[in-house]
RNA sequence: GCCCCCAUCGUCUAGCGGCCUAGGACACCACCCUUUCAAGGUGGCGGCACGGGUUCGAAUCCCGUUGGGGGUGCCA
């Protein structure tokens, strides 16, 4: 039998990191059978939580991951086949309707309140009306196996399951049975989900079960796999409200989403042998549900990090300049060419120094968004570091000389060379007993108004002479305000 | 309260009875390289929660304790 799996998100805010690795999990097991099958559907039952722009954000999350997908389906439309089902059941004896309130639950049970159905309207055999839910009958004490792929077989009594809510009041039906009914009509084989689903599971095999009886089509049940929660440093499961889970919020900050998959991945299982980096070709080919670990995972954002470093590395520098784009867009203002004065209309961004500059810092990055503060003086007038420029200029009786004997040195080059530029400063550095690492500090602060970026020689030869000694004799002026 | 899950370096994990004086990765520290910062190289720090069993032998199996987490919605 083919593998069909789903993920079955519901548009309740950002695409989920979590999600992302359920999806990930799923689409996985999908690609390692010929014929599998992964569909998406969007569990869209909740018209007070789902909006559609949060359904747009799913779409547009799988798409950036590049997890293709049957689909996708919205759940909303299942209506006709949830009503079906429900009577179905309901005429099979498995359900019952309940007018209890929490209110009147509540009043019951007294103040110490502990959670959960009484089954006060068990035996009365109410009419449906507009103040009755549909209840499961939960047989009094039989034992669900639950065959989970990850933990084994996990046994639960149904004598500790309340008699659960299927369908509103309004009669629609709830997520308890419209994702069971579901999944059986997309015969689905491999319910893959995150552990917080492991106690809908023994709900979902007796409503499935109720279901093969009530209508007379025998649907195999499926077997489950619930995977370790993610959790932030405290051990909680990664909430929307308090944690960076938002995989838009990755996305933007310039993480590649060969990287991301890759870690996603590397959480709650390995790849054989010492490698972590790996293609998806070889998860693909490794991965099995059954290795997947049982304890919950930290979602290590350095260690993502670290992952998307060595990704972008491994780009060409074509693609690194192409990824880049997006943080370094021409059509903002600051990326215009160091004194030149754009015409109408006219592109203010220098393409050919873009893509010189660019192999400078290739390796220097861990995340696209940190290119723009890393390139930025090469287009436009540094923005000097007062507290850098202070200390290696001002404060520096060595910082000024430097500079005056730079703005001589480099303006007598004859070819102004990385390598020229890189004797002179070494000269110059040498006549004064210092080191280079000395030396290019102030320049490096008067040209870039920093004192860590790219290479400097390559920088400056870059630039050109002009605008390197333009920004030397600036940062003179500003050494030496008295001076003329 | 009740039900369920989990427990190896700070973190993610390898380990599925002897190959373990417990391996890798991230982080951290040191050194090397070096025009800053990175990258790269070398080395270091650091862990089987605890207590009982079973066994010739346990990180690995069993029981208990402790700790953590999830669920317990007319949400999904």
């Amino acid at each position: 039998m083919p593998v069909r799996v789903r993920l079955a998100p519901s548009p309740t805010g950002y695409f989920h990191v979590g999600t992302a690795r359920t999806a990930l999990f799923n689409w996985i097991l999908a690609k390692q059978d010929p014929e599998g099958v992964f569909i998406l559907r969007v569990e869209d039952t909740d018209p007070e939580r789902n909006r559609e722009e949060w359904v747009e954000a799913i779409y547009s999350a799988m798409d950036w991951l590049g997890l293709d997908y049957t689909g996708p389906f919205r759940q909303s439309e299942n209506g006709p086949a949830h009503a079906a089902a429900l009577e179905a059941l309901k005429a099979g004896g498995f359900l019952y309707y309940c007018d209890c309130t929490a209110e009147a639950l509540a009043a019951r049970k007294g103040e110490g309140a502990t959670p959960g159905y009484d089954g006060y309207c068990r035996e009365r055999h109410l009419e449906r009306s507009a103040s009755t839910a549909l209840r499961f009958r939960t047989p009094d004490d039989e034992t669900i196996l639950v065959p989970d792929l990850v933990r084994g077989e996990v046994a639960f009594s149904t004598s500790a399951i309340d008699d659960f809510v299927v369908a509103r009041r309004t009669g629609e039906a709830l997520y308890a049975l419209a994702n069971v009914v579901d999944d059986r009509n997309d015969r689905i084989t491999h319910v893959v989900r995150g552990e917080e689903h492991l106690a809908n599971a023994p709900k979902q095999m007796m409503l499935w079960s109720a279901l093969n009886a009530a209508t007379g089509l025998e649907v195999p049940l499926p077997v489950f796999a619930h995977l370790p929660l993610l959790v932030n440093e405290q051990r909680k499961k990664l909430s929307k409200r308090r944690d960076p889970v938002a995989l838009e919020l990755y996305r933007d900050q310039g993480y590649l989403a060969a990287a991301v998959r890759n870690y996603l991945a590397l959480l709650g299982w390995s790849p054989r042998g010492d490698d972590e980096i790996v293609d998806m070709a070889t998860i693909i080919e490794q991965f099995r549900l059954e290795d997947v670990a049982h304890s919950p995972a930290y979602f290590d954002v350095k260690k993502l990090t670290a992952f998307n470093g060595t990704y972008i590395r491994s780009l060409s520098p074509y693609q690194f300049a192409r990824a880049c784009w997006p943080w370094v867009d021409p059509r903002d203002v600051p990326w215009r060419p160091t004194g030149y004065v754009p015409a109408w209309g006219e592109d203010r961004f220098d393409p050919a120094l873009y893509a010189r500059v660019l192999p400078l810092i290739h390796e220097r990055v861990a995340r696209l968004d940190e290119v723009p503060a890393m390139v930025d003086f090469f287009f436009t007038e540094p923005t000097i570091d007062e507290a850098a420029f202070d200390k290696v200029v001002r404060h520096d009786p060595a910082g000024a000389d430097v500079l005056e004997a730079a703005l001589a040195a480099y303006g007598a080059l004859e070819d102004f060379s990385a390598e020229l530029l890189h004797a002179a400063t070494l000269a110059l550095a040498e006549a004064r007993g210092l080191s280079l690492r000395k030396a290019q500090a102030p320049i490096r602060c008067a040209v870039t108004g920093r004192l860590v970026g790219p290479p400097l020689f390559e920088s400056l030869t870059l630039l050109g002479r002009e605008t390197t000694l333009a920004r030397l004799r600036t940062a003179l002026e500003l050494a030496r305000p008295s001076g003329d």
